[in-house]
DNA sequence: ATAAAAAAGTTACTTTAAGTAACTTTTGTG
DNA sequence: CACAAAAGTTACTTAAAGTAACTTTTTTAT
């Protein structure tokens, strides 16, 4: 059993994609450099998953980690050339969304 | 916590191209309907997991499932209008791919 | 000087998802 | 009638993600 005649590289993109978390935090820095606690706070990732996933984005070059020695220290995190070059594919994502996906319920708690 | 910020229908579209195989299931579909096996060969999916995968896609309205009375029974997956407009996204991912994935390792056994 | 607070993680533990391989079902051919 | 092929399914193992409490560092308030 051959385990790939589709193009490696395109299954490694798609690797990166499909892990869990990867494409939200990619997004998200789209928009701008970010902090820890926004990203978890925006996205709703566990702590320990998102160290995971930037430890992991910082090593593939995706995203770099910038200290910032203010006071608190602020640690940003903000993509790098590699990680902007994913906006056209957030791009088609979204407008992908925007034609295909309905409308979402809210999930509130039932207000009365 | 604010589980979302984020638009909720890029989140969904998120949610669908960041489960595990999902991705590569539709692009294989895109060359032209499949039949069961031909997927578990190419991609090296599991069969328990292919077959989850292919229910959730056709609940979903991105694939359909179809019967051909040969002999031995074929079954065909294909991709429904929703699924062909995966398209230009698998297309961009391909794009960055070629740009930015670095040649792949080939992985042989060490030949002579 | 000491206590509490805030940011950025980390650790230990639980739950869920995916991998593996053997088995079932249906139809057909020798 | 036995065997083969396709399409799954079942039972079980392994890996990934979720949860929540804890650590570290530095600053502000008492």
């Amino acid at each position: 059993m051959d385990p790939s005649i589709i193009c490696p590289r395109f299954e490694k993109a798609v690797a990166i994609l499909s892990q869990r978390w990867t494409a939200l935090v990619i997004y998200q820095l789209l928009s701008g450099p970010q902090r820890f606690c926004s990203m978890t706070d925006t996205l709703g990732i566990s702590g320990r998953v998102l160290s995971e996933r930037l430890k992991e984005l910082e090593n593939q070059g995706i995203v770099k980690r910038n200290v910032i020695p203010e006071t608190p220290v602020r640690i940003e995190y903000s993509l790098t050339e590699k990680g902007v070059s994913f906006a056209p594919i957030m791009r088609e994502i979204d407008k992908w969304s925007q034609s295909w996906v309905e409308k979402v319920p809210t999930d509130e708690k039932s207000g009365s």
